[in-house]
DNA sequence: TTATATAGTTGTATAGTACAATTATTAAAC
DNA sequence: GTTTAATAATTGTACTATACAACTATATAA
């Protein structure tokens, strides 16, 4: 492999992953944070579920994942109810607020995005989403 | 623009940055942390200097350069030498174990990122890298 | 029916960041 | 030249995001 495209990979990355930090960190770009919306997006899409289950979706403790979720239950975003089958486990279970929250906060990031991305050729659009999707991916299988 | 190629973008995104965050907070993944790495190579690559031109360099705030900088000083991988032209100011001086350290680090993040790109094509590999570096540059230029 | 596993919460710790206040020093105004 | 304003750096405080360890309550297996 190409050791000059691994290099440049290993310290883009690192670059980005600081750049993003600071930009999510800012307050004036909405009310949830990253966690809390790839939380709340889960939850919209692929429905209601317990803390052990995102934790394993996300790769996440549960602890982390167990005070994510209390904050959006604080918020009104997500409603916690117990579940029937089980005395240990709850559902959280995403509000008609929540996702009012949701769909605006995902506009907004969006709207950066398309900001930050005038000027880029639809081919490589494209192509950066393809390759972020399959990198994650490598992500999740490898780790 | 591509809806959907935007719509990707900005989930990968999210995601990238969670899984990243959650693996470098790994201890086995070395002894410097993503921040304190990337301001070692800045003081390697381009030379001594302070903590107003880092912080400038990295958009930060002074006060978190000065943290990580302290850090690393305290480690002993920068020695802090007193600005002669300026009495307020300091410069930063990688020391020979910093660069040792420093290498040492970016070998086990090389070998890391090739494992997870094992089975990606050159082309592939090269583009994500180029596409990384544009990104990143984008987000300096319409912050 | 006792032992073990599981779902979830809470206490504690760390990295990484920002903002505000403070100190020391330099540069600018007058 | 003295006062005022700007600047380099540090320190106090706070918040997000994470992990690990200890704990509670419930469920499952021996």
């Amino acid at each position: 492999m190409n050791e000059n495209s691994l290099e440049t990979i290993e310290l883009e990355m690192a670059v980005l992953i600081r750049r993003i930090t600071s930009i999510t960190s800012d307050k004036r770009n909405g009310i949830l944070d990253r966690s809390a919306y790839l939380l709340l997006l889960q939850l919209h899409v692929q429905g209601s579920s317990g803390v052990k289950a995102l934790a394993d979706e996300f790769q996440l403790d549960t602890s982390t994942v167990s005070r994510q979720a209390a904050g959006l239950e604080q918020k009104g975003y997500v409603e916690k109810v117990p579940d029937p089958m089980d005395g240990r486990a709850y559902f959280y279970q995403i509000t008609d607020f929540g996702i009012k929250v949701l769909v605006e906060y995902k506009q907004g990031r969006l709207d950066r995005i398309t900001k930050l991305l005038n000027g880029w050729s639809d081919e490589d659009c494209e192509k950066f989403g393809d390759l972020l999707r399959k990198f994650n991916q490598s992500i999740v299988g490898k780790k």
